[in-house]
DNA sequence: TCTGGGGTCCTAGGACCC
DNA sequence: TCTGGGGTCCTAGGACCC
């Protein structure tokens, strides 16, 4: 059924020129951890995971090494470490990965117009319009992976079918460093023995569920009945899993589509009970928000704030606005109101419970150009839009600490400002440059 | 020494309108 | 007069994915 090709992988013996099946799903193996590699290449074979070292955070990255000693990612870096004492950690660097993940990206792009990205590291092809050029779905695939390899050092798994979930599938089978087609007819025998948690789908909370049905194997998923299904997991769950089951996937490789949401979180290293504190935490996150909306020519019309206690309780609370925004300043505005009415900083001000994450997110993204008509604005507004917009220019001049809106908006949050930790020199002399203007 | 930060999608209830 | 049905918007929470 199947052999091993010529790095050692497995790979189905035939039909291998399968023209049923175009859809590649490329993963990069281990993908922050290799490329921590290529510059530490004397710890190679060694167990490293790539992560903070800090008391709050997780495992972003792991060798195969570090995996067998039961090591994952988003696992507590506690936990990893307690698993594998002699782990060696190293700190992220995002703009590296960034960096080679437009690389390798830009080899897809070489192989197919159909490409979509699925964050940093992997990527959905279709290489349907491909075949006359290039050759067989299994040729263009090797020549990929060894181009990739060549050119960046670092190695990737493709999992070939004819539709996304079970390439998808097929790559995870794969991995590390592997190949395998899985040709359109072989799709069900390939599916049905494999467990429900390779579902897309079905995590840790679904497939308990799932279990206490009697259901072990996508098999037992496909030769359940719908109803039954969706009894135990809701209508749309129920019958996309019922779908996948028997292969069928009508998600096509296409372009792009627009963000739905732009936010940012965080988790403190111990949990903050001060409301000042909280607020000028909301003012630095609201800024963030504004800024990747004007960088994306994109307003939003919803603000949540997203609390989080010391017991792990989530609560988010939200509001739409009048008018859609993408100003720091108003999203400030209106998602301190949502603050101030939460109970947190309200009635308990003397005693908040202390949190251990705060985040401010935008819903309901408009963008330039697209309908809905001009986006309404304050003359106020006007102001402020003129001055954020002198924010970003200089921080594009003297880099991305270097102004904050807290030194903008003075002031009446000068108090806030003196919490902010991240004003340095910089952002003092590119305040006044902008208060000038 | 227990849980990041970026997201998407789904569900469900209530308000409101026709 | 004691109560329909459909549609849309808003809000909150939760599961899941990378």
């Amino acid at each position: 059924m199947s052999k091993q090709d010529g790095s050692g992988r497995q790979v189905t013996a035939e039909p291998t020129d399968d023209a049923t099946a175009t859809i590649f799903h490329v993963d990069m193996d281990a993908f922050f951890a290799s490329v921590e590699l290529l510059e530490r290449p004397e710890l190679r074979g060694l167990p490293v995971v790539v992560g903070h070292r800090s008391q709050r955070s997780v495992v972003t990255a792991a060798t195969y090494e570090a995996r067998k000693y039961g090591v994952n990612s988003a696992m507590p870096m506690a936990i990893a470490l307690r698993k594998c004492p002699q782990a060696i950690v190293l700190e992220p660097h995002f703009e590296r990965y960034k960096h080679y993940s437009q690389q390798v990206m830009s080899m897809f792009d070489d192989v197919t117009p159909l490409v979509v990205r699925l964050g940093i590291d992997e990527a959905f092809l279709d290489v349907r319009g491909s075949l006359r050029l290039l050759g067989t779905p299994y040729e263009i695939a090797t020549r990929l992976r060894q181009r990739v390899h060549a050119e960046t050092g670092l190695h990737c798994s493709i999992g070939i079918a004819s539709t996304k979930f079970v390439a998808k599938l097929a790559s995870s089978v794969a991995k590390p460093d592997g190949l395998l087609l899985v040709p359109h007819r072989e799709t069900l025998a390939f599916l049905h023995p494999r467990p429900i948690s390779a579902l897309w789908g079905v995590g840790g909370r679904t497939e308990e569920v799932l279990r206490g049905y009697g259901l072990a194997t996508i098999g037992d998923v496909a030769a359940a009945p719908l109803d039954m299904l969706v009894r135990a997991i809701g209508a749309a769950g129920g019958q996309k899993i019922h779908e996948l089951a028997w292969g069928r996937d009508p998600r096509h490789v296409t372009t792009e589509s627009e963000e739905k949401s732009v936010g940012h979180e965080v988790t403190f290293e111990s949990n903050v009970g001060d409301a000042d504190r909280i607020r000028s935490e909301l003012l630095r996150l609201s800024d963030q928000v504004g800024r990747r909306l004007r960088a994306a020519g994109a307003t939003g019309r919803t603000v949540v704030l997203k609390l989080r206690f010391g017991d792990f309780e989530t609560i988010t609370r939200s509001k739409t606005l009048a008018e859609p925004t993408d100003l720091g300043r108003r999203i400030y505005e209106e998602v301190r109101g949502v603050y101030e009415t939460s109970g947190h900083a309200g009635s308990f001000s003397r005693h908040p419970t202390p949190l251990r994450l705060v985040g401010v997110r935008m819903e309901q993204l408009a963008f330039e150009g697209s309908s809905g008509g001009a986006v309404g604005l304050w003359d106020d507004d006007a102001d402020w839009r003129e001055a954020e917009t002198t924010m970003d220019a200089l921080r594009a001049r003297f880099g991305p600490g270097s102004v904050t809106s807290a030194s903008l908006l003075g002031g009446s949050t000068k108090r806030i400002s003196r919490g902010d930790r991240d004003t340095n020199g910089a952002a003092q002399r590119g305040a006044s440059a902008t208060d000038a203007s």
